[in-house]
This record gives structure tokens, C-alpha cells and sequence, in this order.
DNA sequence: ATAATAGTGTCTATGAGACATTATAAG
DNA sequence: CTTATAATGTCTCATAGACACTATTAT
């Protein structure tokens, strides 16, 4: 107890304590299929979420967010971190945490305090596990159609959550850089930002994102050995010229 | 176990389980200290924030986040609500969850996943607290001061990263207001900014708030009865117009 | 040549930023 | 009348936003 001056006689345990916390991921991936037309064309590119069915008791049956329980040993992150890589094989992808989940009853098997992650993986590194284990069990699911499904737990509620904050995160940070190539064109940015976000619509992209003072560090040409622009016409006739992210974090402000 | 598949046979207290899931909460106030000079001036603003001294083991003495342990009937947010209403008696403030702690060994205590909310207290509710029981135990320090001294479990960086998070909203959302009255001048806006954010300088910060069209919105001015403006003197010679938040929420974007 | 995508020119209205100037009221 | 703070004028250059136009290359 708190009036106690020792170790010895702390008792926390006369305390109801929580039975298990848990992280759950979303894991965010955008896949890219090539329009079957003559033409060169950008990939119909989509947001997915990877879910897992349930095999035991609760919500058997039903898709899931990918998570488990942590250990003592381990911080919360450690704990996503690890459950994210015996899920989809991949480390050193974006990870960020965002919100607990903590409602009473949320889990049937008892009180069960959730932390939710967000995760931003290159379609690239999920190909590999498709490869693997083609299970049925383990699945991407575009974002909207994962929301009309009916997940276990909370966890709708937490996909919903997730989306709202990697949105934000769009259009507000540099994030877009996981879902692309190191070297990328303009066009390929602006429909990753697209894709996560429907509404973007910005007529003049290219020149806020390359020539105006305020903007113009966060991306910067892409050149090759001679100096010369490299371009790439990998997705249309005329070449375009290919850009990287800088290392600038951008400070956005409501009063300048 | 996930394999059995009713709730009879489920036992995860077969696993080691958490020792608690505490709230701690950063409540955050701006005080305000007239100058004794004999011309009007604006007060002496200072960002505080409250600490507690501890009286039982652990870090006896030593001071520390105001907060305490969750239990089963409430939700974290629930749980950090009523703390901060023992703590200060006041309800219906600004708080937020931003950010767990959970890195082994963080508590002697045990296995403690703390989570962490800030709260934005304007210093007349705290004024009332501060009548009632002068205790000694229970005090403002400013957050710099705070940042010096030899806070209990993890709370100097708990601190830190909460300082980091309302500078960062302090800028891009309006929860100035929360620590302003409802009507305001812009010098008494542009003051609370800086003292949450020393670094923020603007020079022409009254025409980017009133008079560009993209912020516009954010602030409106207030007007008496007969539909007049509504000044006020009570900081300087010249009567200065008084202003409100909108319920506008601003957007940002890096590429608009 | 045609089509498809990349990228520039150009024009107007608005905003940013710096500084000087005027306005108001207390003492 | 002096002083302190509030607020506007003014000037230059950058940016926003719209839309027409040119550029490049596969077919």
C-alpha cells in the first residue's frame, strides 16, 4: 500500500488486476495491379488492411486485427513490434501507437486493456508472405470493405480509428514515403496520397510540391551519375522526372 | 487457450498478467502574475504544471504525476478523469490520451503499464483548489523547473514528451483557448502561444489571424449588444478588440 | 499522326513580410 | 504632452489557382 515505507510490504495484488494487454495492428498495405491495357498506366493502387481469422473462443470464426498479448519483458512496442513480424515476416517498417482500447466488456475472456498500433507496409515486403502461406486465414482486405465487415472485439472501432489517424498523418507528415519506391514520380505520390485520402484533389500538385519556398525542401530531383535529372517512363510515354523525400520534417502552423 | 472454443475452458490466468494499469496525467496551466508597475501591462504568464509529493514507497519524497490505478468498471479515459477531479476538483477540462509507458522495470512496484493523458486546466479552476487546501504536497512547478528535478518513475520523460505534444498542438489546433477566457485579445492569444511555444515569433500575427482568408475562420470578433465591436482596456491604454474561437477545426497539409 | 501523360506559361487575386505610420487613452 | 499599446498603410515579392499551352514518346 502506499503508507508502506518498503518493497516487502507492497501488495499490489490485493488489487484486481488487469488480465492481459494486448497490442492489436493495424497493418496498412497498398497493392498496386497493373490495368490490363496496351497503354502504359499508372497500377490501380488500394488501401488494405491485413486481418486474421479466429480460430478459438471468442468471436471464432470471424476476421481480427493481428495482435497478442504482451510479456513483462517487453515494452508495448517490442510487443507489436514482434507480433507484426511473426505475422507478415517484415521488421523495420513505420509502426506508431495511437490509442488504447479499454472499455469494460470489450473482451469477453475478461478485463483486457488493448493498444492499438498502426503499422505502414510496402506492398513489396507482404508479396514474400503471400508467397509462403497462401492461407485463407490471413488475408488484406481493401479498408472499406474491412469496414463493413463484422470484426471481433472492438476492433471496427479501431480500424476506423486508424484510418481517421493515417489520413491526418497523409497529409501532414511524410509518411506517404512508405507506401513508395525510394525513387518515385510526382504522379505516383499524388495518387498514393489519393488513395489513402479520396478527397486530395490539388490542381497545381506539382508546383506546390517542387516550387514554392515553402514546401519546395520536402522532396527534392532525383539525379544520376552525370549529374543529368533521372527520369522514368515506367508508367507513361513521356518520362517523368523522379523524386526522393528529403530528410526535412515538415512544421505545419495555424497561426503563420 | 485459443483453441478451446467457449468461454468454460478459456484461462488466461494461466499467463502472467500486468500489476496494474495506471493513469498519470500532465495537467498543464498557464498562471498569470500581474506586474506591479503602475501602467496597465499584460501579466506575467508562466506554463505550470501539477505534481504531487509521494508519501509511500516507491520514491517516497520525491514528486510525481498526479494519477492512479484503473479498475475493471472504468475505461482509461474514465479512470483518468476522476483522477484528475480528486486532484484538482475539476471536471470538464480539455484532456487527451497521448502515449503509454510500459518498458520493463519502469515501476518496482511490478509489471505496471502506465498510460498517459495531459489535461489543459485554465488557472481559475485551479485557483479554487489552491484556497482550499494549501497543501504542501500538491503543487504547481513550472514545466521547466519540473524538468530539472528528480521526478519519481519515468515522469521527466513522461513530461517531456507531453511538453513536445501541446507545443505541437499549441500550433496546429486552437486549444489556446483553453487557456484563455472566452473573449480575448490577440495580444493575450499571441502571448499564451509563446508562452507554450517560446520560440514561436510572429511579427504581423494580427493580419494572418483577421484578415488572410485561409485562417480566417479560426478567430471571429466579438460584438456587444448594439452589434458595436467589443473592446477591451484592461491591459493597455488603447482599447484593444476582443475576439473569440469559432468552432472551426483548421486542416493542415504539407502538399496544399 | 495520334494519343497519352509530363510539364510550363501566363494571368489575376491574394498573401507574406517588413516597416513606417496613425489611433487611442492613461497618466 | 508623453508614453504605451493597438491597429492600419504601404510597398515588394511570393504564392494560389485556373487554364491554356507545349513537350515527349509509344504505338
Amino acid at each position: 500500500m502506499e503508507s508502506s515505507d518498503n518493497a516487502s510490504n507492497y501488495s499490489a495484488s490485493k488489487y484486481r488486476t488487469p488480465d492481459g494487454a494486448p497490442s492489436d495492428i493495424v497493418i496498412f498495405s497498398i497493392t498496386s495491379t497493373e490495368k490490363n491495357t496496351m497503354k502504359k498506366a499508372l497500377p490501380i493502387r488500394e488501401l488494405q488492411i491485413l486481418l486474421i481469422q479466429r480460430k478459438g473462443w471468442p468471436y471464432a470464426g470471424q476476421w481480427a486485427l493481428p495482435g497478442g498479448f504482451c510479456n513483462e519483458s517487453e515494452s508495448m512496442y517490442d510487443c507489436a513490434l514482434r507480433e507484426l513480424q511473426e505475422e507478415t515476416g517484415v521488421t523495420d517498417v513505420h509502426m506508431e501507437y495511437f490509442n488504447v482500447y479499454s472499455k469494460p466488456g470489450r473482451d469477453p475472456r475478461g478485463w483486457i486493456i488493448s493498444h492499438a498500433f498502426f503499422a505502414l507496409v510496402h506492398e513489396k515486403w507482404l508479396a514474400n508472405r503471400r508467397a509462403d502461406d497462401d492461407a485463407a486465414d490471413v488475408r488484406l482486405f481493401p479498408v472499406e470493405e474491412a469496414l463493413q465487415m463484422d470484426l471481433a472485439f472492438d476492433h471496427r472501432e479501431i480500424v476506423t480509428d486508424a484510418l481517421g489517424k493515417i489520413r491526418e498523418k497523409m497529409l501532414t507528415t511524410t509518411i506517404a514515403k512508405e507506401f513508395l519506391p525510394e525513387e518515385f514520380t510526382i504522379s505516383e505520390l499524388y495518387q498514393v496520397i489519393q488513395t489513402v485520402v479520396p478527397d486530395f484533389e490539388e490542381r497545381n500538385f506539382i508546383r506546390k510540391i517542387t516550387s514554392t519556398q515553402s514546401r519546395k525542401g520536402i522532396i527534392e530531383e532525383v539525379l544520376d551519375r552525370s549529374g543529368q535529372p533521372k527520369q522514368s517512363n515506367r508508367y507513361s510515354q513521356r518520362a517523368a522526372q523522379l523524386y526522393r523525400f528529403t530528410d526535412l520534417t515538415p512544421q505545419l502552423s495555424i497561426y503563420s
